[in-house]
DNA sequence: TATTTTAGCTTGAACAAACAATCAACTTAA
DNA sequence: TTAAGTTGATTGTTTGTTCAAGCTAAAATA
């Protein structure tokens, strides 16, 4: 699990105001789940499910607290499979070279009319 | 699993002149599992092992026939989740926009000398 | 002020569900 | 009559979550 993920979590809960188990009550979890969550003691990454429950409830973008759970978005994997033949270029460019990576992020991030 | 995932390594193995026994007994799975992995039967995508192993020796590129599989290479979670903040744009980008998506693929393979 | 609640949190062990692969039985073509 | 391939049922393994037990600090109570 993410270093941050659990850090992220908990600040965000604590901000809302919840004790662990008043959220994971919301969120139909055992609150020493969430416990073992936000202190990135679970050996797994939480299900999808759960991640956007978490994301839902504290005001976290669900798609963000997904990748930074090291997981990627059910829907997505259909992108990976179209795109099979280049995607081991681009995620080796990224990984390889920051500065490729940053500016592509970038380069989305910015053409992005919200 | 993928549409093509089972096309592909079929013919792969074809061209390799192998069975699906000879194949299967040499990545060391059941050659039942090969068949329903040529057939797009299994249920879920084969562990990365697995897949590697296909690739080695049915000559495909492994990550290519990973992100096939609809999987992400172990060895790239890392980068989902240094990149968290910008990885939904990026995705999401590509999805609505597939001339977006070529056009940042090609740019990533262009600019790769092999 | 010492003592007992109580509210919140953590952790290892146990368990359950989801996932990955095999087994047993069959079909077909050569 | 065997070599190749398919399929449903079953099993094994990994992953994801809960259970049981306990810790700590701050309130309440004596």
């Amino acid at each position: 699990m993410s270093e941050d993920f659990g850090k992220l979590i908990r600040q965000a809960r604590k901000i809302k105001g919840y004790s662990q188990r008043e959220l994971a009550k919301i969120l139909k979890i055992d609150f020493t789940y969430l416990s073992k969550l936000e202190n990135n003691r679970a050996d797994y990454a939480p299900k999808e499910d759960v991640i956007r429950g978490l994301a839902r409830n504290l005001d976290i973008d669900e798609e963000e607290l997904i990748y930074l759970a090291g997981r990627i978005p059910h829907q997505e994997e259909e992108l990976l499979k179209q795109h099979y033949k280049s995607m081991p270029a681009l995620f080796r460019r990224m990984r390889e070279n920051p500065e490729f990576a940053k500016q592509v992020l970038q380069e989305v991030a910015n053409t992005e009319e919200k």
